[in-house]
Order: structure tokens, then C-alpha cells, then sequence
DNA sequence: CCAGATGCTATAGCACCGTTAAAGCTATAT
DNA sequence: ATATAGCTTTAACGGTGCTATAGCATCTGG
């Protein structure tokens, strides 16, 4: 009887340790960045010791994805509420738009996606975000509106694209970037990939 | 008079060092991946001790910066020799073809370009290989065939694009790339990016 | 021909990194 | 009260990029 309210009090303790822990990692990749973040400057930070954080994520790999997969869950979120209208190639603008404005936003996140990549590794979220494409480009296919020759590919192809315009964008943040460039970049992919609807009765135009 | 031939001499010798050192580590870097390089096990390798090849070349950025200049210098002989046709589109397509084709064969040194780019270094070579683009995309504006604002605009589209293909082709080999990728990709770039030619006298068609 | 300057190389060490074995400690369960 | 389980710490290992210092040739000016 008693064991069940410790085992929760335990519990809580347990995940107050991993939420500060992530919360000084998180402070310390925006404040110092991807190359200034090290364990032991979070251990440092967070008042906790080394085996301490080793103890609860096992591995810097597995902290920086529990890292990444919390920020993008958010970004999964904001993909699926974007799911709702009847137009297919307007959904999959208005995710590319989300996912492109959110790689922006964060940039550390996303030079940390990039070397969880390089090492193999990918968090939950990310992949989820991606997949969340399937469906609009589905949709299209089904339309005889993709320029691909499945899924697949038409996904792998959107997806390099963002991927590079943000990892290109947030790794090299002195170049100047033309403020017009989002809008071209998608007008881009999505007029090369996507055929647009041909003439049919006119629906509601803004 | 007998300074020019010792200099001589020993400007080869400095050169015959240097080299060495990079064979080695264009080796290594072949043979164990990114990760698996060390300014060690280079030292280990060369024959030479650490402050040897760090008297040779500063730094380890530096270091590779220098093996990735060699080998993107490569591609920009490949690339200037694509730009011969009358039509802008056509060497676009070229060129954007041997970039990709490079990429995915030297993923190694791809991945290398990628860690550089993260610490804000780019070897000239990578720099002159996208300042490549700039000709025919320029061609293409005046002809007013091209989808963007300005050329830097329509560079910076299109090699984030590549980049983000190539990256995430290099960094990810265990998916399961369909064959058909490379074309899939061009063909949406070029056709979303690059207003095919209006209806003119009939050219050469193969 | 010889002293000195020049430049390449090696020894040894710095501070940092990710990681972990071993022991200590505290709070719960019996 | 004792044992058990889990969180935490001390201390260390091997690796990293990098460098101050010294040795060693070689070439140069006298």
C-alpha cells in the first residue's frame, strides 16, 4: 500500500532529476552552442556530477535525442494541426512552411539534428515530422498531381530539399540570406514536384 | 646562386612532407570514416609526429580544409567543363548532375565538407564549385526563364537544395535510396525553378 | 673552413573530452 | 533494526586537439 505512493514519490524524484538535467542542457546548447556544449559543463551547470547524468541518460547520443525529440515534438504538433484542408498541395506547403520556419527558430536544434545524423542516430520526433509528409504527398499521388514515381521518393526529395535550405541556412548564418528566399525555395519545390490542379470550377480563390 | 638551388630543394622537400601527410589522411579519412580520424592516427600513419604536421599545416581545420580543397578541385574541372552548350537549362542540369554525382561518390569527404561548413570554414574550392552556378542561372534570368527574384537568390535555392541531397544521402546510407532519386530531384528543381522554354522553331531534339 | 642563422622534427606535457568502476549514502521494505 | 534498492559521488582511464621547449640537420655569411 505505502509502496505505491513511494514508488511514485521515487518516480517524481527520478523525473525532476532528468527535467533539470535537460533544462540546464537545453540553456546551455541556445546559450553557447552546439560545440560548446560538453557533459561536463552541463554536470557544471545542471549541480549534478558525471555518472549522475550518465545514470539517467546513459550516453551524451541518447541525452542530446531526448534533447531534440522534446523541441520536436512541438514541431510534430504544429504539423498536424496544419492537416485539415481539402487542398493537398496547400497542406504540404503550409508543413514545409512550418518546418522551415522552425528549423530557423532554433537553429541549435537543428545543427544538433544534423550531427545526430551524421553519427547515425535520429530522434523519434524527427522522424515523425518527416513521415507527417506522407500524407498530403499521398494525396497528391493518388491525384496524378506528383512528379515521382512513388511515395517515397517524392518525400525523400522534399525532404532533402528543406533539410539542405535549413542546415545550409542555420550552419552559415553570415551569409546574407535574401528575406524572399523561403518563399522561392518553396515555390520552387513545390512547382517542380507538385503539377499544379489543372482548370476546373472555380473554388473559393483569396 | 647556389641559394635558388637549395631553396628549390627544400621548398620540394617541404612539399614532399606535406604531401605525404595529406595521402595519409585522404587515407584515413577513406578507410575510417570522418569519425575515425584523429590528428594521431594520422601522426601514427604519416610517419611523422604531431607537431610535425601541425608545423606543416596550423591547424586540424586547416588540415582538412586543405584535403577538401583537392579534392573539390576536382569537381570544378568537371564543372567548367560541362558549361559549352547554347543552352543555359541544358549545362544547369550538367553541372547540377556532377555535383551530385560527386557527392555520392565521395561521401566521405562530402560529410568532411558538412563538419566544415558547422565550424564556419569552407574550403575555396567548395566556394568556387557554387559560384559555378551563378553562369548559366545568370543566363537564365535574362531570359527571364528563371523563378526568382535575383540570381544570388536562385543560387542559394538551388545549392541548398543539392547540399541538402547530397547531405542527407551521405549522412543516412541505410535508407533505402530508390535509383531514381537523382533524376526525380533535378527534374523538380530545374521545373520548379527554371521556366522551361516557350514554344520556339523546333531545335535539335535527341 | 667555421660560426651562426634557419627551419624541420621530436619529447613531453597541457587542458579538455566522453565514459565508467567502485564505493558511499539515503530512503524504503521486511 | 536490518537488509535492499537506487541515486550520487570520488577518482580514474584512455582519448582528443594543441604547444612550449629542445634537438637536429641544413644552408648562409664571414
Amino acid at each position: 500500500m505505502s509502496m505505491s505512493t513511494s514508488n511514485a514519490r521515487r518516480e517524481r524524484q527520478r523525473g525532476e532529476a532528468r527535467r533539470s538535467i535537460l533544462d540546464a542542457a537545453e540553456a546551455l546548447v541556445v546559450e553557447r552552442g552546439v560545440e560548446g556544449f560538453s557533459m561536463r559543463r552541463l554536470a557544471a551547470r545542471c549541480g549534478y556530477t558525471l555518472p549522475t547524468i550518465y545514470h539517467h541518460f546513459g550516453d551524451k547520443p541518447r541525452l542530446l535525442e531526448a534533447l531534440l525529440d522534446a523541441r520536436f515534438r512541438e514541431l510534430v504538433e504544429v504539423l498536424v494541426g496544419v492537416t485539415a484542408s481539402d487542398d493537398a498541395s496547400r497542406d504540404l506547403r503550409g508543413m514545409l512552411a512550418a518546418v522551415v520556419e522552425f528549423g530557423f527558430d532554433n537553429p541549435s536544434h537543428y545543427q544538433l539534428l544534423v550531427s545526430a545524423l551524421q553519427e547515425g542516430n535520429e530522434p523519434p520526433a524527427a522522424e515523425e515530422a518527416r513521415a507527417l509528409f506522407e500524407a498530403p504527398i499521398l494525396a497528391l499521388l493518388a491525384d496524378g498531381r506528383l512528379r515521382a514515381p512513388d511515395v517515397e521518393v517524392g518525400v525523400q526529395v522534399i525532404w532533402s530539399f528543406i533539410h539542405g535550405l535549413i542546415s545550409l541556412r542555420t550552419s552559415r548564418a553570415d551569409w546574407d540570406w535574401h528575406p524572399q528566399l523561403i518563399d522561392t525555395a518553396l515555390d520552387g519545390i513545390l512547382g517542380g514536384v507538385v503539377i499544379q490542379s489543372p482548370a476546373r470550377p472555380a473554388e473559393i480563390r483569396s
